[in-house]
DNA sequence: ATGTCAACTATGAGTTGA
């Protein structure tokens, strides 16, 4: 089954290039991020077209998960628990039927928390970790197939930016904010990418300002945390980079796994 | 060179967020 993660940065910007993406790659499960829209506005009848179920959770302007599947939804939930006054959004969480049980998937878009000095972006981007990290610990309770996958707005370390010292005043690349992403593969994650390949220049953004793309200026902040029983059956990884080369592209490229599962 | 882009407010051009 393969399960990919991408931050479509606007999806009615953007639907002409994701149906032509859906087509080609063929994912089974798909977690959009930033798809900045309503829910009402969300151009699902597109996307229905080839087969997918769509769940999203969406605002007006900026934010906004979604998750598209050719299974079928078990259970929705939206909004990370935690903090009733926060409005942004920005997780959305299915459940699907599998013949080796459930497999459980979060969209997430983590705040980007620039910049560092502001009296509110920085601490809503450490204390949404904290509810992340909760509400994981609370997820691998059930020993499930459980896959985290999204935009997390971290570099996790100094080999995952073409230009590490260009981030260091940057809240990707924050001490507190990689401890925090640490602590959370701690409760027995595996972040997929990193367990294939330990090799440079493996980025998943590239900036639309300053030619990045064309210079290979690219971090690595779009992760799939996978659960024990998600990790048992993980057989591979890929960034789709070719994408980011497309006409009027996303500033992010998909980035896929495949896991040893079947639809039930 | 803060060099780009999407969506908002508002109906041409500025603001916000990334």
């Amino acid at each position: 089954m393969k399960i990919v993660t991408w931050n479509i940065n606007g999806v009615r910007a953007r639907i002409g290039n994701l149906t032509h993406w859906l087509t080609e790659s063929a994912p089974d499960i798909v977690c959009l991020q930033e798809i900045k829209t309503l829910d009402d506005q969300f151009p699902r009848a597109e996307i229905e077209a080839l087969g997918y179920n769509v769940e999203t959770h969406g605002q007006k302007g900026f934010n906004g998960v979604a998750i598209l599947s050719k299974l079928r939804f078990d259970e929705v939930t939206r909004g990370l628990p935690g903090d009733d006054s926060d409005e942004q959004a920005r997780f959305i969480e299915g459940v699907f039927s599998t013949d080796k049980g459930a497999l459980r998937i979060a969209s997430l878009y983590l705040p980007n928390g620039n910049p560092i000095d502001d009296d509110k972006k920085f601490p809503y981007k450490l204390s949404w970790m904290e509810r992340l990290e909760r509400w994981a610990q609370e997820r691998l309770r059930l020993e499930e197939a459980l896959v985290l996958a999204g935009d997390y707005n971290v570099i996790p370390e100094p080999i995952d930016a073409r230009f590490p010292e260009n981030w260091l005043g940057d809240a990707l690349f924050q001490p507190q904010t990689r401890q925090a992403f640490r602590r959370l593969l701690n409760l027995g994650f595996t972040e997929a990418v990193r367990a294939v390949t330990d090799k440079p220049d493996t980025y998943t953004f590239w900036d639309y300002q300053a030619g990045a793309w064309q210079k290979n200026n690219g971090i690595r902040i779009d992760h799939l945390l996978l659960s024990p029983e998600a990790a048992n059956r993980f057989s591979a990884a890929s960034i789709e980079k070719h994408v980011r080369a497309w006409e009027k592209p996303s500033d992010h490229v998909p980035v896929a796994i495949d896991l040893a599962l079947q639809p039930a």
